[in-house]
DNA sequence: TGTACATCAGTGAACGCGCGTTCACTGATGTAC
DNA sequence: TGTACATCAGTGAACGCGCGTTCACTGATGTAC
């Protein structure tokens, strides 16, 4: 059942991947509800109708979305992890403004995890999979890797929510703090 | 400009307040986007053209709700409070997989802050609010109130965003361990 | 090599549905005199 | 005290809109022979 390719393979698959992007940073920046499938192939060049050529779904796409959010932080993680050094410039761009006011290039889990935890079982295991192989690639014992992971989501996740910044800025200064 | 109240006051302070908790509850089992005016209004045995006789809108809705929850939460961080017993239970109650499995009686912070976070200033006022309440109430230096309420969301969080119920344990043993 | 046909990504109009919100109406209660 | 009127929470039908999805069609490309 060889699928023959009309259009280029590579040209497909590209735009299979400029969607999978696309629909990953919009994600992020405001959540799978708030984004349609319109808004995510216009990013993407191309007409809504054409989504369902490449996803069975917007649901079939908010996990491959997650996948390769995933893959993003793992990459990110894996060059982090190489010296101390490298690890602390990672913890401090990970708590730093830019990450809490730009998501749609950040955290997958701390941008997603709730509108994840509400969506389908693929969607989780997505995230989930992204989660044990970045804990993984993280030094340390897997419990101090877990428990670093929590706080710095959590420090986004309660940074971003909050409508005082000089609250948010604290957050974000006392996981900083603590973490170091 | 005093309001005539036709109905009997404390009965419509009464259902003011069904409307708000039921909204709390079902906001936290499910967001703000998924749970209607209708189902909400239905839960505290009304019919949904009555909402607007009690707010402007499902935005203000929110509001109210994300208030009540941080309420509700700043009570049970108050009695945690006071005694070292308190707080270990506290924390073994807010880090269970009750917790975790029940958001509609649990933490709004850890069931509603990315929502929150795209909601209106009003909404994430009411969230910054209720968490300056909350930080108040616990024992301990304000910087050590935050840290411990980061990663315990964060742990929250992500225990529920993973389709792995051994990992999603993992993870609440892990923090309750560090945290302890 | 040339020609008829098959395939399928992409287009854009349309469909169907559910939601937040509005509105005419009801009926219980309070006010005016 | 009685009666006409005003008020307003509540009802349920209806409105308007936006969304995910479908579908007839296009046109570029590959296949058969």
């Amino acid at each position: 059942m060889q699928k023959v390719m009309r259009y280029p393979a590579e040209e497909t698959a590209a735009k299979h991947d400029r969607i999978v992007e696309e629909a990953s940073r919009l994600f992020r920046e405001r959540g799978f509800e708030d984004v349609t499938v319109g808004e995510i192939m216009k990013a993407a060049g191309l007409t809504h109708g054409a989504f369902y050529a490449h996803f069975d779904s917007k649901e079939a796409l908010q996990a491959a979305a997650v996948a390769h959010g995933q893959g993003v932080s793992l990459d990110r993680a894996k060059r982090a992890s190489l010296s101390k050094s490298g690890q602390r410039l990672y913890l401090n761009r990970y708590l730093s403004l830019d990450h809490r006011d730009n998501p749609g290039n950040g955290c997958t889990m701390a941008a997603l995890a709730q509108d994840i935890s509400r969506s389908t079982p693929e969607v989780k295991k997505a995230m989930g999979d992204g989660f044990e192989s970045i804990l993984s690639a993280m030094s340390g014992s897997r419990e101090d890797a877990i428990f670093q992971s929590a706080a710095r989501v959590g420090a986004i996740v309660l940074a971003r929510a909050v409508q005082d910044e000089a609250l948010s800025d604290e957050i974000l200064g006392s996981i900083r703090k603590k973490l170091s």
